[in-house]
RNA sequence: CGGGGUGUGGCGCAGCCCGGUAGCGCACCUGCUUUGGGAGCAGGGGGCCGGAGGUUCAAAUCCUCUCACCCCGACCA
């Protein structure tokens, strides 16, 4: 439904308004150019730039249009983006996770969309749209139609099972079965701006986490890894690009690449104190990871030298308390954590005291599903309460934190009310050592040992190397240069164009409001008349605001018989790049407002310099 | 799934402890005044108090169950 006029005429990096539908006033989409990018195209005579279609009025007026701002925040929204993004009226909420996008939110998606569009296809990307309702065999030939439980299942009226798909890796590859045969079809780029379903266990954060969100996902298809690391790297030269133009600030992150394995992974984190996943950084040599699976060094603490020995420690339990009770350092003490793995039982698990096991480390450490012990199977495997347990005579496999390696500490002794000081991991106990501790903020770097940062961030892209997981199990195969019969390798990619629109929200908002990067603003310029009744400000206004449309700058107009307070306010809140205020100046001196959103920099011009300051403006802020 | 919280006109909230038949601000409608940073006055419309059951002469208020939404954690192919 989407208006996808062809390239036809339009000058390029141009969106063009149209107007496609009947009624009163103009229908608020983005037209988009076309799916081509880089190709110039000519400009026949007649066609020129940013000129209205078929003579019809183009016309946004905050008084015909349904932009609902808020004046207070929402009681049930907590996240900066997501406050702002109902208060803007850029979405509701239908119910958790689910959301309306409103015409200033739907123009916002457009543009972002327009600009994936752009770099999937300059890097030889070809769109097409796969179903959102999938058969279940699909699934079960690639393994994941049992296990997945955050997926949405249905069944048809004959009782056959089907889902909602929540990513498309099996429908590539049932086509790649389908229509790849030889050597000579490799590689290729597809990709899809799709809705995607997934019931989340916790949506949340406004847009930032949905049960169903529009997603572009790509998918290459090549002939082997060496190929594959080709595409990837278009990949990621064509996200960094959609990025930057995007005006957000992100970092390039090794990931990890789950249970399944893989053959590698990196995210694109925007940092915001709204994101979920958190990075860890170093500014010395660039190494940057999600804290699932970054490495750090952490500074040793000095162990005493003590001998082994019992100490009565009654009533004590946490590593706080314990280090409290025997005046020791934090790092002197092994937190000892009981799991018990699905098929090879129960294992003890080591931290330092002052460190958090991450659980997603345990998970590749051990290989396999686990989860925590409950207080009785603790009592039955150790012989003590959770706060007195110790790997000294544990009767269980150990896997002890790589920091662990050196030093002695205090561990629970595995006798209610006791702990044993001056333990050595290795000597007094047997252990393997894994990396299981979440990396914190100040340890060493594993590759230049400058000290990591860690910081909060949003996903708003990964790529993946998939290699022949999907391809081998729904036998998307081709024939070699030797007639032979090859798996094809598979990456596969995605952007949330949603969570673009939130980071950008919340890395650039203010105390008034939304601040739009150029490229991705609903419009560019807001024009506000302080007094719709004078009739010279309204007319001004409205020349302005045509002027604005033809030389191909998308202006919004507030037409609203509201107090000028109001108005501005509401400009702030909507977060437009330029405001155009057409009032008193006007009225006395002939001069209109320029003002930037961002800067607050202000400026008067004459009526017939409006769109010449705009543009300079634009250029000032760095449009990229 | 574990823990916490909230459901009362469109939005934000009070009322609930101590039962007596619903109120405030904003928004909306009408009129007058006002018009450069969320106006003033006057009048007006709008609420099965999330739902079901129970206690009671009487329930927004007490009890039980249930649903929805938010936050923390787990999960997140």
């Amino acid at each position: 439904m989407r208006p996808r006029p062809d390239d036809g005429g339009l000058p390029r990096g141009r969106l063009v308004w149209r107007r496609l539908c009947g009624g009163p006033h103009g229908d608020l989409r983005v037209a988009h150019r076309g799916r081509q990018a880089g190709r110039p195209s000519p400009l026949p005579a007649g066609r020129q730039r940013g000129q209205q279609e078929e003579g019809r009025e183009v016309t946004v007026r905050r008084s015909k249009s349904l932009v609902p701002t808020l004046r207070e925040d929402p009681a049930d929204a907590e996240a900066l983006s997501h406050r702002l993004m109902l208060r803007a009226g850029l979405v509701r909420q239908l119910a958790a996770g689910i959301y309306v996008y409103l015409p200033l939110g739907q123009r916002v998606l457009d543009k972002v969309n327009t600009i994936v569009r752009e770099e999937m296809n300059a890097i030889g990307g070809q769109e097409i749209t796969m179903p959102v309702v999938q058969p279940a065999e699909l699934w079960q030939q690639s393994g994941r139609w049992e296990g997945i439980n955050e997926m949405f299942k249905l069944k048809d009226r004959w009782g056959r099972d089907l889902c909602l798909g929540m990513t498309h890796e099996e429908v590539v590859a049932w086509l790649a079965a389908h229509e790849i045969r030889s050597y000579r079809d490799l590689p290729q780029i597809w990709y899809q701006i799709q809705t995607k379903e997934r019931d989340e266990a916790r949506p949340r954060s406004g847009v930032l986490r949905t049960r169903e969100f529009l997603m572009k996902d790509s998918y290459t298809l090549d002939p082997d890894v060496a190929a594959l690391d080709r595409s990837y790297a278009a990949h990621e030269r064509a996200y960094r690009r959609i990025f930057d133009r995007c005006g957000l600030r992100y970092y390039v992150v090794q990931s990890d690449t789950g249970m399944m394995g893989g053959l590698g992974s990196h995210e694109f984190m925007a940092p915001s104190a709204a994101g979920e996943d958190e990075v860890a950084l170093c500014a010395g040599c660039g190494y940057a990871a999600n804290v699932e699976l970054a490495r750090g060094v952490p500074a040793a603490p000095e162990s005493p030298v003590w001998t082994r020995q019992e100490v009565a420690t009654p009533n004590v339990r946490t590593i706080a308390e314990v280090s409290q009770l025997l005046g020791i350092d934090p790092r002197l003490t092994l937190k000892s954590l009981l799991y018990v793995a699905k098929t090879s039982g129960p294992v003890l698990v080591l931290v330092r005291g002052d460190h958090a096991l991450h659980e997603r480390k345990l998970a590749r450490a051990l290989g396999e599903e686990f989860r925590a012990a409950h207080p009785d199977e603790v009592r039955g495997a150790l012989g003590a309460p959770v706060g007195s347990v110790g790997p000294v005579g544990a009767r269980v496999p150990i896997v002890a934190d790589e920091a662990l390696r050196t030093g002695t500490y205090v561990v629970g002794a595995n006798r209610e009310g006791f702990h044993l000081k001056g333990v050595a991991p290795g000597r007094d106990f047997a252990c393997r050592f894994a990396d299981l501790h979440a990396v914190a903020p100040g340890e060493a770097c594993t590759v230049c040992g400058k000290p990591l940062a860690v910081e909060r961030v949003i996903e708003i892209g990964n790529i993946f190397k998939l290699g022949t997981k999907y391809s081998v199990p729904l036998k998307a195969t081709y024939l070699d240069e030797a007639g032979r019969e090859q798996p094809i390798v598979m990456g596969s990619y995605g952007i949330g164009p949603a969570r673009i629109a939130a980071a950008a929200i919340e890395q650039l908002a203010d105390q008034d409001g939304v601040v739009w990067p150029w490229s991705i603003a609903p419009f560019q310029v807001y024009v506000v008349v302080v007094s719709v009744k004078d009739a010279a400000q309204l007319g001004a206004a409205e020349q302005i605001y045509g002027e604005c449309w033809g030389q191909g700058l998308e202006a919004i107009l507030d037409d609203r018989d509201e107090r000028p307070g109001v108005k501005f306010k509401d400009a702030d809140l909507l977060g437009i790049p330029v405001r155009i205020t057409v009032g008193n100046s006007f009225v006395k001196e002939g001069l209109v407002e320029v003002r930037s959103r961002r800067t607050r920099q202000e400026r008067r011009v004459g009526q017939g310099e409006v769109v010449a300051a705009v543009r300079a403006m634009e250029a000032e802020e760095g449009r990229t």
